[in-house]
DNA sequence: AGCAGAATGTTACCCACTAACATTTTCACC
DNA sequence: GGTGAAAATGTTAGTGGGTAACATTCTGCT
């Protein structure tokens, strides 16, 4: 199913394509395709590392003001994972950010990482107020540094993720 | 329109109460409602300072590094601004802090906000990824900031918005 | 072959939002 | 004070995303 929509995104446009028509295409009900994707916007905003961050960002020394520590705890999480299908991801990053329906849904899609890493920064010692801003401030940079890297050509992910956090933490004026 | 609305908001969130609901107590058909207000959420998320901090990033010194330009623009800006009604503003906004669907369409909503300040960044020398980083995360933190404050009693708006850039500007670790 | 449970289909619905066209209200000008 | 144009509102009808309830078909296992 995903491979369809991705194709007939490619055609028409995401807002131009209907649920009905990706179903169509893929030989199925539209009931079908809710039963496999909560929402059209899952296809393509998805949150799948959350877990992962939290730990990661746990794991940083508490003596870090909020910022840094969330920043390395990414930058760590990060160096855990696999690296992704590149070209697909791209494919897929560029449709968000093309469409702006898409951009706010991507920042709705990683409330979940930001919780965690609010959660993380509390049991660090830092209050409510700053932990909630420094996530939020965090995963925007991160969400950012990604749709630009899907509009470039040939960029390592991982770079453009570790430059982005350097716009927060090392700033060189 | 708006009054009946954040009753109807009140008495049965956001999510519960429907367009025609609001329309119907207010005594005009559905099609006028959006014939005032593009779109449900546009009662609650709103943007409408975009041009005046636009202006006053563009007067910071382009020598700071872009979260500290983007910041102090932020803070000039709001000393421009006349005090907003705090009560109704807080209203509103608790209610946004308590609908996840809204969240995200405030983070949409501030696109223009976003975007003023990008501009204004890349006219100051600072690249347009660095830029765009920069911008969102300062905007997630304002925006993060909006909401705690929203749920907090007696806590002036202003130092609430100072608060929050400081967590971004002044890192104490 | 037969059965249980999972996957899929059908129908019917709600809500946000839009388009096209008709109707009423308002208000400035004669 | 009437008149006519413009603005505001209403009507009808439709699209697309999403959900609920219930019926049907497949699947795999014994």
């Amino acid at each position: 199913m995903l491979t369809v929509a991705l194709e007939l995104f490619a055609e028409h446009g995401y807002d131009g394509t209907s649920v009905g028509q990706i179903a169509a295409r893929a030989g199925v009900t539209e009931m079908t395709f809710f039963r496999h994707f909560p929402t059209k916007a899952s296809l393509l905003v998805g949150d799948p590392y959350d877990p992962l961050i939290g730990a990661a960002v746990r794991r940083e020394s508490a003596d870090l003001d909020p910022i840094s520590r969330a920043a390395r705890g990414i930058r760590s999480a990060w160096q855990q994972l696999p690296p992704p299908a590149s070209i697909e991801v791209r494919m897929r990053l560029r449709i968000v950010a093309q469409t702006p329906a898409l951009r706010a849904a991507m920042t709705g899609g990683t409330a979940a990482t930001e919780a965690v890493i609010v959660e993380a920064l509390i049991d660090g010692g830092t209050g409510q107020r700053e932990a909630a801003i420094a996530a939020s401030a965090v995963m925007a940079a991160l969400n950012t540094a990604l749709l630009e890297w899907s509009l470039a050509d040939d960029e390592e992910l991982g770079q453009a993720i570790n430059a982005a956090l350097d716009v927060l933490v090392d700033r060189h004026g």
